[in-house]
DNA sequence: CCAGTTATCGACTGATAGGCAAAAACTCGC
DNA sequence: GCGAGTTTTTGCCTATCAGTCGATAACTGG
């Protein structure tokens, strides 16, 4: 008789979509399944919550597994799964985090882990394809109101490399002059005064700029609606 | 020896923050807890999960006992929490949802639970509070880039009546004129043809409107950042 | 018919996004 | 060292939209 009609209390589980942008595509990282259930498929890393601990330290604790936990920008809840059937042998709730790699770092990862270009998912197990989708989505409407790029670039960069990484993010071109006046006038950018040289083919040099604050700040107080302003 | 030390799993619990404007306030749903822990403290409905249903299921089989669910208008995950200290006897995450009800009904609720402005909460039991100042949050911020609306408003109403509900939820004045314009041009809102005659006052008669969707839209594709439009 | 009240509409302002093109600052080859 | 090519930066123009104010419309009550 499978644990699921036994037990009165649902396993809990924390999973985790790490993204970053690598070779200017939005990634995640997977690691291969090596037993049934979905033997050979890709799953997000993860795994049960303890005694003692909440989710966030859990989802922490199984992420150190698989990569630098310091690498990690930025992390926020995504959703709790709870359909029964998620799980083929076993009565398992999951809730899901999505994290954020800045572009600079080259985490080591196990042998069995690799990152996939999240547009191009490979063989998922269980729901876990669904939840890297939500979490591309949820990173695509943050970019826009919040500052969460400081989580996916360097410490300091050009407004190209910067464009190159929220294009791939948000799946579409961005441009460049407007990129830097709308992140320049929300004042999310500071620039740190260095240029950096061109490249072999010339051009003039970019100026380097830095994100002004490091952690999450909500910048568009969503213009419609807003309190009179008491100028 | 407390459950908490034995148990190798957390019990899991549904809550939900369910908000409606009433008498020009928004206000949360609460029930006052009759037995320990916390006893005499204010809680939100809820309860556990059971074995073969979802989440979503098990808030609303619990709230059926507290309200009637079909005056729910809209229902949105909020956050799972999971701090192990949350709950002094036992070790309990719980997965909390936002409800909104439309103003115009008033549902039966039993005797042990009432309606409280969330400005000015109870003495609330565990972490309750916190979870209904999220939801309060949580709708402030979906009113401006959706229609969420829909699901504070009766039917049909005139400007005023939802620049009333607007301004009860958002915390602060909203004008007519505005908030006319900006829904129609999203086209969220729809004339029904109808006028609504004058009070005792007088007064011109105020032009009846209707939400054009009923289900839950994202209207604004955020200004910034947008995909470069093929015009 | 007039004063008072409420709702609607139009006009103006200010902020901001998006696009285009010119100017700036560099490399390379001749 | 000069011009062609490249890349970045800046300024200008336009369109959209939010926010405000004031005028007008449509009613009630005396």
């Amino acid at each position: 008789m499978p644990k699921s009609t036994t037990e009165s209390r649902p396993a809990h589980e924390s999973l985790a979509a790490v993204l970053q942008v690598r070779d200017g595509v939005l990634q995640v990282l997977l690691w291969q399944r090596a037993k049934q259930p979905s033997l050979g498929a890709w799953a997000l890393p993860g795994g049960r919550l303890e005694r003692g601990e909440t989710l966030e330290h859990s989802i922490r604790r199984h992420l150190a597994a698989k990569v630098d936990v310091r690498d990690l920008a930025h992390m926020e809840q995504l959703e709790t799964r709870s359909d029964p059937g998620r799980h083929p042998e076993e009565w398992l709730v999951a809730t899901a985090y999505l994290g954020l790699v800045p572009a600079d770092v080259d985490p080591r990862v196990p042998e069995d882990t690799t990152w996939h270009p999240v547009d191009e998912l490979p063989p998922m197990a269980f729901d876990h394809g669904e939840i890297a989708l939500a979490g591309r989505e949820r990173l695509r409407a943050k970019l826009s109101y919040t500052n969460v790029g400081f989580a996916l670039a360097p410490p300091s960069f050009t407004i190209s490399e910067l464009r190159g990484l929220y294009s791939a993010a948000l799946g579409h071109d961005v441009s460049a002059t407007n990129l830097q006046r709308v992140l320049l006038r929300r004042q999310l950018l500071e620039p740190t005064g260095e240029t950096r040289p061109p490249g072999r083919a010339g051009g003039r040099p970019a100026a380097v700029f830095r994100f002004a604050a490091a952690g999450l700040e909500v910048t568009d107080p969503f213009a419609v609606l807003r309190p009179p302003d008491p100028r």
